[in-house]
DNA sequence: AAGAATTTTTGGATCGTTCCAAAATAAATT
DNA sequence: AATTTATTTTGGAACGATCCAAAAATTCTT
């Protein structure tokens, strides 16, 4: 309408003051008179004024875009969905914006992405990398000084603050629960054996059977891909051996939902005397039938951690790395029953 | 390391020529000799130059920041997540980064986040509004003359282009599929009755009953939250019926899932003799037991269209709105069964 | 070899903001 | 009234890129 867009010189102008008060005016600084901000405040309004938080940037040395980059391997996991969403929440209540960029666990498009945040300027960076990223992925963007935190996976040898979830601790929880239900043949199931996650979450099953006394089985650790479909897969692997199992701890909970599917396939409820866990505790397990027993991680939880570990540090200016490691938690529902052997089934 | 970060005339006076020829090989100019822009981008690389993006959109009185602002209403429905993944998909391959922010819902946030956006330079927006959306809301932005794409909800009377998917006619394949396997009393159950898309596809549920010369039964639209929640308390209700419907057609296919959570719980295998079919096709509809018939809308693509519209406008200078709608397609897979009543079920 | 035509390079000026040092104004003190 | 002190306001000069008109270097003509 009016040509070219609405500068502070213009705001300037029309209050009858200097462009200098009129940034004053938006930085909200003490030192100009209440009239004059008042009456500032009121031009840029009649004007539709809308600040260029470009240009500012660009001037000023110290001071930061107010944008920060957030990083995921995969947003069609609704894991990751949420943490990007806890990410957004706190970002967004700091007066940030984020950049979101899905990766789909390729490395290189991972790398195009960051180059294009740096490229915009981000003041920090929060990525939960692609499966295959190494340190060296990472080393251009922290030696500029700009804040990283990785979430959910973490990148061995990057100099960079991570948050990653306990998750030898939660399965170890997993498999006392089952052994304090009845179990003994427990078995592990879903998730690729090259990623440090499953690494850790085997160690922590292992360990559980350890301290109940249990000898480890070899063919009770049945990897398959992280999906519902690895889990109905990996179930039926479970189901043709010799001394089936009678519970599983899972990957996580697609893999446990892909279980349930597997046994009510051949005729096992699952609940009624074989016991199924999971992890993550994504949205649905809370409301699927039976209910998921499975080990909460709260991916929104984390992602608001994760966010404010960033905010934190660019706000301190100096990036020192933090390695953090948020708890988690064994949620009881229905999809280990009552114990086993299969107790009385209450109406 | 080095003092500030580099910048042109670093590179300029690093490689012996001026800060226009740098320019000139940064935005791959012809006009420059080959030999120097070889120079040139050796020395780019020696000392770790990084494009300041934000200098150059604020030189350039036509050129855009290369932003897209991309809003959803919820990311941690898998059905928006998918739609932002194929938003994402389309705008990083044509050299855009997105902003990506959620709303759950609420439209405060909403109009703080399209604030935050266009102060950031945003070339152009894609959003899926808050449910309560007025074409006030969005008034601002496209009198700004930044090209808008509403997309999966619309927004009546807003100057800008909408994308949405043609759900009369998925509910109306929807209907006509049950009757085709011999259902005549099939109810509606789920979503929100003040939505547009819920209006939409009652709608053709309604058309779809009407060309079969089925009469509308007022009991058998049972509207309810859009979630899985939703869909067990509607099924519930609709059971007790004095006569139940044999079939349903969901609002979407969480409403679906609980629908057949249920059944089940009722002692009613979804598939055998009861049909549901939901909408969406959400990635978890295929790997479901039994599978869902469902509406496939195919969010991600339709995050791609809305993309490419949205680029198209953006190129083109000028935003002529344009109202798109989607097609649609009816997948058959298991939890309508063989027919009704039910046929011989195979081993 | 001189001029014309072409290719390549180049200094300001500029985008919209913030910073700085200094000026203008108002209030308080003698 | 003349200072001193505190409060507000203000013109340039940046920031890092692009644009423009014009200069410099090169190649082509005759």
């Amino acid at each position: 309408m009016t040509k070219g867009r609405v500068t502070v010189i213009d705001i300037a102008k029309a209050a009858g003051v200097s462009k200098s008060t009129v940034s004053l005016v938006l930085q909200g600084s003490p030192l100009v008179n209440e009239a004059t901000r008042a009456k500032v405040n009121v031009v840029m309004r009649e004007l539709g004024y809308v600040y260029n938080r470009g240009a500012a940037t660009l001037r000023q040395t110290t001071a930061k875009s107010r944008i920060i980059g957030m990083v995921v391997n995969d947003l069609t996991n609704g894991f990751f969905a949420e943490l990007a969403v806890g990410v957004d929440m706190v970002v967004q209540s700091a007066g940030f914006v984020q950049f979101l960029a899905n990766t789909a666990e390729n490395v290189d498009r991972q790398q195009e992405v960051i180059a294009s945040m740096r490229e915009h300027g981000i003041s920090g960076l929060i990525i939960s990398p692609a499966r295959a990223t190494t340190a060296l992925d990472l080393k251009a963007i922290t030696e500029a000084g700009i804040p990283v935190v990785t979430a959910v996976r973490n990148v061995p040898g990057a100099k960079c603050s991570s948050l990653v979830s306990d998750n030898a601790a939660g399965t170890l929880q997993a498999v006392s629960h089952l052994v304090s239900l009845g179990h003994r043949r427990i078995a592990f199931v879903g998730g690729y054996p090259d990623t440090m996650v499953f690494e850790e979450r085997l160690r922590g099953y292992m360990e559980g059977l350890k301290s109940a006394g249990i000898a480890r089985q070899e063919a009770y650790v049945i990897a398959s891909s992280a999906s519902r479909a690895g889990g109905v897969e990996a179930i039926s692997k479970a189901l043709k051996l010799s001394e089936p199992p009678t519970a599983t701890v899972c990957f996580n909970d697609a893999v446990a939902f892909g279980v349930c599917d597997g046994l009510r396939s051949q005729g096992i409820e699952p609940g009624r005397g074989f016991g199924v866990v999971g992890f993550d505790d994504v949205i649905e397990a809370k409301a699927a039938v039976p209910a998921l027993t499975t080990i909460s991680v709260d991916p929104q939880a984390m992602g608001r951690k994760a966010a404010q570990l960033l905010l934190r540090q660019i706000n301190a200016g100096k990036a020192e790395a933090e390695a953090v490691t948020t708890a988690v938690r064994l949620v009881v529902r229905e999809s280990c029953g009552q114990g086993f052997p299969a107790r009385a089934e209450t109406a």
